[in-house]
RNA sequence: GUGGCCUUAGCUCAAUGGUAGAGCACUGGAUUGUGGCUCCAGCGGUUACGGGUUCGACCCCCGUAGGCCACCCCA
């Protein structure tokens, strides 16, 4: 082990794991750009003010897993590496004055987020999430839509058992009645609840419905559901985002014990789970509505709902549902050389081919013909040009690594010629994708 | 943050408490103008790091770091 390594909970993506990646965010793009979010950037970093207002002071989030920047001089102000995209998103909305466009804002983006975490598989410090936001529109059409989307990138992706969990969590209006209903139902069995169930009643009672302790199975089975206890207007939105789903033939099933973690959201809550995978982590993604959240940040009252889908995990996913990665592009020509000597040659027919738009790599060292032609070969480059004494005369010979075949072919034709041949190739046998 | 398992070459793994090895990969040669195969050779290790026990430690003990598993939480 070396004495400089990644922070624990980081990682290289090293170039035999990027295309995957590429492939990744490119579906995140062209996804965004299908349902019209227009990408947007954050700071990796934003005061930390921003975190702790808009996740919440009291979540895990903000209280054990921020990674903040200590400050420079007394009057800094407090930095924090960005936990997740949305305040951020919704700061930039506010500072902005993105209340002047027309409603909706939808924004996406893709980025690496940061939680002081304890790794695992699937858990990462730095993790990379593509998120869409849509700010400025309370009906439930909306959520359907976004809920759908977000189903819509796993099956581009070719992810299979994908499931959809939906909840409503209330609002202000219905969700502190339901909580302290919610409560009275668990404090009489205080006593005999595990230490960690006790703190929760006291700290965070919507978290004792998802317990995986089996001893709390009893007590949670009896528990009162949040979907019985929506004030009106709830009750309205939650049937309609599901009406709306039913009719884009989005199947989803209903958790009455999905809480999300964070302290913004209203109403609408859902998550992508990964069915019957063990030994890493099964959430691949979430949202919901943050009705709240804009006027928490400075703004004026203002609806949003928002997606968040985690790369890594999806990654994970994919590899271990053998879904082959993307090809790793092969370099078009490799440009050799009879005489070792002559490098600046094959530089200049390298430099010949890249103005053509044909990437290229000139063999720059001193290895005699056989070896080039090896690397070449275990690079998977489809052409060899090879610059030996027909050179004075303006010619190379072109070399089709897959097919074998050579040609003398003039320096004034070599462009063209390799654009033909390639898609002739093309034709031939699809290229795998 | 709590508990458990693990860590030997770039990768995958060997090695009774008694001289650290193989395969793959990489580099060169067989082949002075023709490739992926084959054969030969080379490169590559403070056995994660730091202590301790022992005549002697990859092996036993302690600590640290990192990975993984469960919890917690979540992407």
């Amino acid at each position: 082990m070396p004495n400089l390594q990644a922070p624990r909970g980081t990682r290289d993506l090293l170039p035999s794991q990027t295309p995957a990646w590429t492939r990744l965010e490119r579906l995140a793009a062209d996804l965004a750009a299908r349902y019209g979010y227009r990408r947007i950037e954050t700071p990796l970093f934003e005061q930390a003010a921003v975190f702790e207002r808009g996740v919440g002071a009291v979540t895990d989030i903000v209280e054990k897993e921020l990674f903040r920047i200590a400050p420079r001089t007394e009057e800094s102000e407090s930095w924090a590496l960005r936990p997740e995209p949305t305040a951020g998103i919704v700061r930039a909305y506010i500072q902005h004055g993105m209340q002047t466009l027309p409603q909706p804002v939808k924004l996406a983006m893709t980025g690496p987020m940061f939680r002081h975490d304890r790794p695992q598989a699937g858990r990462y410090r730095q993790f990379w999430q593509f998120d869409v936001e849509a700010i400025g529109d309370p009906g439930p059409a909306v959520d359907a839509e976004i809920i759908e989307l977000g189903h819509r990138f796993f099956a581009d992706a070719g992810l299979a058992d994908v499931r959809i969990h939906l909840n409503s969590i209330g609002d202000a209006a219905c969700r502190p009645a339901y909580i302290e209903t919610l409560a009275a139902h668990y404090r009489p069995h205080a006593a005999e609840l595990p230490a960690v169930e006790r703190e929760r009643l006291e700290r965070a009672p919507l978290r004792l419905l998802d317990s995986k302790d089996p001893s709390m199975a009893p007590l949670n089975a009896t528990a009162p559901r949040i979907t019985d206890h929506l004030c009106g207007p709830c009750r309205e939105h939650f049937d309609a985002v599901q009406a709306h789903l039913a009719a884009l033939g989005v199947e989803f099933s209903l958790e009455p014990g999905l809480v999300r973690g964070l302290d913004y959201y209203t109403r609408t809550a859902f998550e992508y789970y990964l069915e019957g995978r063990q030994g890493q982590q099964q959430a691949l993604g979430g949202g919901g509505r943050y009705d709240g959240l804009v006027e928490l940040l400075g703004g004026k009252p203002t609806p949003g709902i928002g997606l968040g889908l985690g790369l890594d995990r999806i990654l994970l996913a994919l590899e271990a549902q053998g879904v082959p990665p993307a090809a790793d592009p092969a370099l078009t020509a490799v440009v050799v050389g009879a005489d070792p000597a002559a490098t600046a040659d094959r530089l200049r027919v390298a430099t010949i081919l890249r103005s053509a738009g044909i990437p290229a790599r000139a063999e720059l060292g001193q290895r005699k013909l056989g070896k080039q032609l090896e690397s070449a070969a275990k690079e998977r480059a489809h052409f060899a040009v090879i610059v030996g004494d027909e050179f004075a005369d303006g010619q190379v010979q072109v070399k089709d690594l897959e097919a074998g075949a050579q040609k003398l072919v003039a320096i004034a034709d070599l462009a063209r010629h390799i654009e033909r041949a390639q898609a002739s190739h093309r034709h031939g046998a699809p290229v795998e994708r």
